[in-house]
DNA sequence: CACACTTACGATATTCGTAAGGATT
DNA sequence: AATCCTTACGAATATCGTAAGTGTG
């Protein structure tokens, strides 16, 4: 037993038309292919559902009664192609993207706002994470893409590196080191140092660079803003990606580049392996990608 | 955009086999041409339903979204085309049949019952009406068939004989005319005659054969058990068809067969002309035909 | 190298349209 | 005579299965 779609269409078609020629018409068909059309219709189903002469075509009450089903079939048949197709081509979706909170904050509004733009019927999801949050949550399906910083070699996960983001030194404008045009890593030994929680891919990046480090801490602290505020006091100096230096654009501030090419925080593109991307979430990784975040002295 | 009922149970199967080749067993298909329907189902809806790597088979989250609705529309498909089987097997539906009484009473039930036990799903319904009421309840629609005396040649109507009903005189047992074998419609004359009324088509036909008729009349009731009382109580005699005269067998009356060609109450079946009956409706009318009512002396 | 999906390709079936046939108004 | 559905039949198309190809574990 094999019904499809078309065959409901033809049916209805005729129930309407009433009129072999007309439904044929309607149907893209020749007469005679419609004909035999509702014929086998009529063979599947087992039961005559229409009365022709060579003048009239009427419906059975057979006809009559499969005419409501038809419809509602036929109603829900197309209903689920043109919902799905919504997805297909973009017009409806859901994409949950987590990414660390420089990004967050910095780069993705804007990816986000293009996207939603091109695509307003996608509904976008977003978490503001630390990394090993963002990769979790990847793995629990709870987002489709990470953006993150961390990307261990796991072998669930598929990763793409996006960006490699360098570090900056960030201290007051009249500070010793504001006269430098770039630092390098040992310059900053012996002066106070503002540092980030030791959870952000921030700090880890400059652990594993400067152990034991340079760095003279004298605070320790979660937000960038708060990072900005102590500096901004002239508490110390600190370094922070470039991704992040969008939180220190002041007038008592200046910024730096760090010459020292072992410590960049590499951006990755995270999602699962295996599994592809829903059609929705394809396209904003894909948006991503082309727009990827500016790094380095043009994000000063 | 054709999607057949097929189509979705392949796509089911390989969500729930996560294999093309099981999938394709269940399906009746080689792998091959499985693989090939997938596909083409795949480039119709516009969005790959499946990640297949050659080890593995994965829906994607587009294929997952299109299982849901696969399932519904799949098992309205399926009610639907099972519902109407059983309305194409007799095995539900409705008939409604509309009969002069003395039909209602005396010949129809036990065709119903036949009916019944071969198709105990089948709703009936009856109407015990006069012949012109029959024919009113076949054109409003609300009766598939009637079974009546008149038939007049209406274009709307198609009719079909069903038999004749030969004219019976009954009679007190001590009555002059009971020592008759046969009696002609002129014996009666002078004799007290128990009416029925007009609107009946036994006395219809009786007016038309003896008009002015050898009848005296002295009662002219509704019903034919009064019609029996009356005669009982040696009031008169009276002519009836054939079909009626179970309500006579009495001791205290004899029925005696009326010589008389001419006069014979015709019964039809009768339904809409052009328009074929439900399938439900078709078997009864046939059972009609396979059972006709026995007249004349056998059912004396 | 064994398994599993895809591709190639010839064979088979189905479906299509033109044209002729038959019935009704 | 005109209209409308059915049937006939050759052609185009689709579908199927065998077998070879390809990639993965």
């Amino acid at each position: 037993m094999n019904l499809s779609s078309r065959d409901l269409r033809a049916f209805l078609a005729l129930v309407e038309e009433r009129n072999f020629t007309r439904a044929a018409a309607r149907c893209h068909l020749s007469q005679s292919a419609f004909s035999t059309l509702i014929r086998s219709i009529e063979r599947d189903l087992g039961a005559r559902l229409f009365d022709r002469t060579t003048r009239t075509v009427e419906t059975t009450p057979e006809g009559r009664l499969f005419e409501a089903s038809a419809r509602r079939a036929l109603a829900q048949f197309d209903a689920l192609v043109e919902d799905f197709r919504g997805y297909a081509t973009r017009a409806r979706g859901r994409v949950a993207v987590a990414a660390l909170p420089s990004l967050a904050a910095g780069w993705l509004p804007g990816v986000m706002t293009a996207f939603r733009a091109a695509h307003p019927g996608i509904d976008l999801e977003l978490f503001d994470v630390l990394s090993d949050q963002c990769l979790a949550l990847v793995r629990a399906g709870r987002a489709d893409i990470a953006v993150a910083a961390a990307a261990p070699q796991e072998p669930d996960l598929q990763v793409e590196a996006l960006c490699a983001d360098r570090f900056h030194l960030v201290c007051p404008r009249d500070h010793p080191l504001a006269a430098q045009e770039s630092v390098r890593l040992k310059d900053l030994t012996g002066y106070p140092f503002v540092h980030l929680a030791r959870t952000s891919s921030v700090r880890q990046h400059l652990e594993a660079a400067a152990h034991p480090g340079p760095m003279r801490p004298v605070f320790e602290v979660e937000q960038l803003p708060t990072v900005r505020a102590l500096l901004e006091a002239g508490f110390g100096i600190s370094v922070v990606p470039a991704l992040t230096l969008f939180h220190f654009r002041s007038p008592r501030l200046v910024v730096r580049p760090l010459r020292a090419p072992g410590i960049t925080r590499r951006i990755f593109l995270v999602r699962l392996r295996g599994r592809s991307l829903s059609i929705a979430a394809q396209g904003l990784y894909d948006l991503m990608r082309a727009r990827k975040p500016a790094t380095g002295a043009a994000a000063r």
